[in-house]
DNA sequence: TGAGTATATGGCAGTGACTGCCAAGTTGGC
DNA sequence: GCCAACTTGGCAGTCACTGCCATATACTCA
């Protein structure tokens, strides 16, 4: 799976990595000026200087060019594999990784910036949010498989999905608050926000501890 | 938003709802039969006796087909509507909701079995299993709404918004096993799944809990 | 009951996403 | 500096989806 991260890093694959990054600057800019149902992948080829064909061969759908995801958060995510493969307890594991990426924000403007821009289309469009849950649902199924192997012989798979897909429904909706304070002019920070929603699920906590023996 | 239940219900109104039955049946048959991909609107407008151009007045994309509401399932949203708006606590009345769905399956097994064959479909395409979780959505706006109004003045929406999110995640989850079970021939009940999750969710529940104050 | 109006249907043409195939260039290893 | 591997762009084709128009069917009210 990431046995590849070892290849030297040719001409090819830098260019590459450029391509994939002009390509997705574009697609940001003219899903922002014009919506994504206006924004024809043509017109996004052409703002990233290359023809609609290979436009193709570097996103699947004009859609996956959104989702380009930077360095930062691919390496939160493998940190966080790692830590339940070490024995961390998932639900916290999993908040502390959220946290971190929220910390990173307040001390790197730039990546704050442009994810507050993408969960801003993402947030404008149902079949974006849709494509947004496919992202979580397949990064879902890597920390999935670590926490299974970490406990070993009783793990209780049906558990561990529900945790993931309960943390992942509420960092979902912290985006989504996120995106509407900034909207409404308050500069609001990701990391406080998040606090605030776990604050207030305490009483789920409780509903979910006390019906356990139900 | 309710207000069109009164209308009469003309021959018109009564051929619409049994041609969106019809076409929603082809579609499930078809996508079982040869994938969601591989099929065609021209064939499932075929197979429900309509034109293409019609069956787009009915559904706006083929997957909508698939998740054509039958009358129980809209019945037990609208009365947790209800309920939380008379004043029920939001976690709880989401689970007694469902718990009265899965019951429901036990007493009316055409019903289990449809939701099975659809669930089923869900969960074979990705893309699907997206638009499921976007339809939840869009459905936990109209909870949501009655959650805020019960509460008044002091209104947490956050939290409520979360809490919605989780409690639909966690359904989603119990539907993903239900699914997984009756593949390999574990004719599980969707009620049963549903209490060993809330079971085994007893140590996210005290984590959300003991984080609260945090 | 017989207009008259609103609505449902189907066909046609058009746009845009996406794919397979082929020809022409580019890069990397030796 | 040459061969093999890979990248690119153009072309043709399929399919989802929409607007427009003519026709048919259901509701309404005089």
């Amino acid at each position: 799976m990431t046995s590849d991260d070892s290849a030297p890093v040719g001409l090819r694959e830098r260019r590459r990595r450029e391509t994939l990054r002009e390509v997705a600057d574009a697609a940001l800019t003219l899903f922002e000026e014009r919506g994504v149902a206006a924004t024809t992948v043509d017109e996004i080829a052409a703002a990233a200087g290359i023809s609609p064909r290979t436009f193709f061969r570097y996103y699947p759908t004009k859609e996956h060019a959104l989702f380009h995801e930077d360095e930062t958060y691919r390496s939160i995510r493998v940190e966080l594999v790692n830590d339940v493969r070490a024995g961390a307890a998932l639900a916290p594991a999993i908040q502390h990784a959220w946290v971190r990426l929220f910390d990173d924000f307040d001390r790197r403007p730039d990546i704050r910036a442009r994810v507050l821009r993408v969960r801003r289309v993402i947030e404008s469009e149902p079949t974006l949010l849709a494509r947004a849950v496919t992202n979580d649902i397949d990064n879902a199924d890597e920390l999935i498989d670590a926490a299974v192997d970490a406990a070993g012989a009783d793990a209780d798979v049906l558990t561990i999905r529900a945790t993931v897909a309960a943390m992942d429904a509420i960092i979902r909706v912290v985006f989504g608050e996120w995106v509407r304070r900034s909207e409404l002019g308050d500069a609001a920070s990701a990391g406080e926000i998040y606090r605030e929603v776990i604050a207030g699920l305490a009483p789920l906590g409780a509903h979910l501890s006390r019906d356990a023996g139900n």
